[in-house]
Parts: structure tokens; sequence; C-alpha cells
DNA sequence: TTGGGTGTTGAGTA
DNA sequence: ATACTCAACACCCA
């Protein structure tokens, strides 16, 4: 489910229902999600602290605490969603965080992929997973050099460079395939083939489309709804994810569904020559 | 019924 | 370093 834009658009959503709320108590039915540190101290850690911000990085959800952070990865399919705690809930609901004014926040997670870490405010930069990213795509961190440099040195496909979270972080499958289609460049090119014309193009286009998608709400494909429940509108706007055998909005030509890095991959073959 | 596919990512293997 | 397979898990579809 969940790319930058869904996870953005989700943090903005979630937002507006949740600052401020305190939390009574934690019921966790499926303890697999919470990575670190043991449920029982993930809980302790967060009984009676309010939420005081939610913020953003890469795909990771950061729920901010007193002392604490939570730091949220949706995965596939994960979602948050508020309640009043007397309304019924499925069981793909796999974390409820109770607050004292009655409602609820709810993790639900069908594939059951998603991931929580509870760190001392601070601490989580310098730990996994968050240590390992790239700079956010709108950062300043994020120059042409940098990027250039990135794709220099391997000789990857391209399209599993832009998957690596630790060259940008936040792209994935969907946007991927829109950023190379709008780039004109072929998922399979090596990294290091690039011209600085085209590491150009690419770095404005990936910036660009994920900017778009926010603006839209992000894609809904299958699952993804936001904090309110409401679906995204950037599905209307995908030129080649999820087109097989569709004519081409450029040049007609037919769009084809391939295999790369382990990815379905949506590529127009005669705008994205190899 | 079964196998292959799904918006993610980490581990293990050559 | 890189590529490939598998794994986590549930559901959908041909």
């Amino acid at each position: 489910m969940p790319e930058l834009p869904e996870v953005e658009t989700i943090r903005q959503t979630l937002k507006q229902l949740v600052i401020g709320e305190e939390i009574e108590s934690i019921q966790v039915n499926w303890e697999n999600i919470i990575k670190y540190p043991l449920v029982e101290d993930f809980k302790y850690l967060l009984v009676n602290q309010s939420i005081q911000d939610i913020k953003r990085r890469g795909k990771f959800l950061k729920f901010y605490f007193d002392q604490h952070v939570l730091v949220s990865h949706l995965r596939m399919e994960g979602n948050y969603s508020v309640h009043k705690q007397d309304e019924p809930y499925d069981k793909h609901t796999h974390i409820i965080f109770n607050f004292s004014s009655g409602k609820s926040l709810r993790y639900r997670d069908v594939r059951k992929f998603g991931t929580m870490h509870v760190f001392k405010k601070g601490e989580q930069n310098n730990v996994k997973p968050l240590n390992q990213l790239g700079p956010e795509p709108f950062d300043e961190a994020f120059t042409i050099d940098y990027f250039a440099e990135r794709l220099q040195k391997t000789t990857r496909m391209i399209k599993a460079v832009l998957l690596d979270q630790s060259v940008v972080a936040g792209l994935g499958n969907i946007y991927v395939d829109e950023t190379l289609f709008k780039a004109n460049i072929h998922p399979m090119r090596r990294a290091h083939t690039l011209s600085h014309k085209e590491i150009t193009a690419l770095r404005a286009f990936a910036i660009e489309t994920l900017q778009e998608a926010i603006e839209q709400g992000g894609t809904t494909i299958r699952s993804y709804i936001d904090g309110h429940g409401d679906m995204g509108m950037f599905q209307q706007k995908l030129y080649v994810y999820g087109q097989a055998e569709e004519p081409c909005q450029v040049c007609s030509e037919k769009v084809e569904k391939i295999k790369v890095s382990g990815r379905g991959t949506h590529i127009c073959p005669s705008c994205q020559p190899l």
C-alpha cells in the first residue's frame, strides 16, 4: 500500500484526530508487529503519555510523545483509524491505543507485515530502521550532485536503485514506475550509464510525481485509505502503473508489464527504450 | 483447487 | 557488490 505520498496523507489526516490524546491502555492482538522493545515495555513506555505530534520520515510515521517516539512502518497494507472504543473491530485490527477521551487509535494490517519501534526521543535517528534512510526527496540534501554520485557508483538497474531507501527515502513500486516513464528511462538501464541530463530529469520527475500524489491524497489501488477513511485520487493520474495493455497516453503504444528486480514493472516500450 | 500475483523489506545464498 | 529466492501473511483472481 503506502509509499511516501500515502504516508504523508495519513500523517496529515491523522494528526487532526489524535494530537493531544492521552493513551490510557494498549491492546496488542498480534505481538509480531512490535519489534522493539519487548511488548510489555512498549506498553509501559507509552501508557499515560500524550501524542504531541506526528511526523514522517520516508515511508515511516513517527508519533511523538513526551519522552519517546513511536516509529511505525505500514509495509503493504497497514493503516490507522480512530474510533469510539465501543465500536467493534475485525480480525485484522492488531494494535489498539485506547485514549482517556473514550476514543481509540487502531492499527489494522491484513498481511501483518507492518512494524513498530519505540525509542527515546533523539535516539531513533541513530539506530535501525531510520538511520539507514537516504535524504527526503523534498529536502535540500537531495541534490543533483548527491544523486549523481549515488547512481554513478553502482551498476545495478535504475529501478532497483530508486527502490533502495538508502538512496532516497519514500519511493515505492508505483512512483518509481511513474517517474521512470516521465523521464523516458527504461527501468533496466544500469544506473551508472545514465547521463547527467537523465539524472537531472529523473530527480525532478521523482519530486514532481511525489508532490502531485500528495496533493491528490495518494493512490488507492486496493486497500489504501487515509486517516479519515478516504481514498486517494492519484490513481486517476497514473501513466503506466496498472495500465498494462492500455495505449500510452503520450505515444499510443501499448503499455507493457514486465518483471524487473523481482517487482511487477510497467513501461511504455516506445517512450522508454533500452 | 491451485498457483501466481499484490503498494515492503530483511535474510540467506551463490 | 549484486542478483536471486524466500520469508513474513492474507486475500484475490484466472
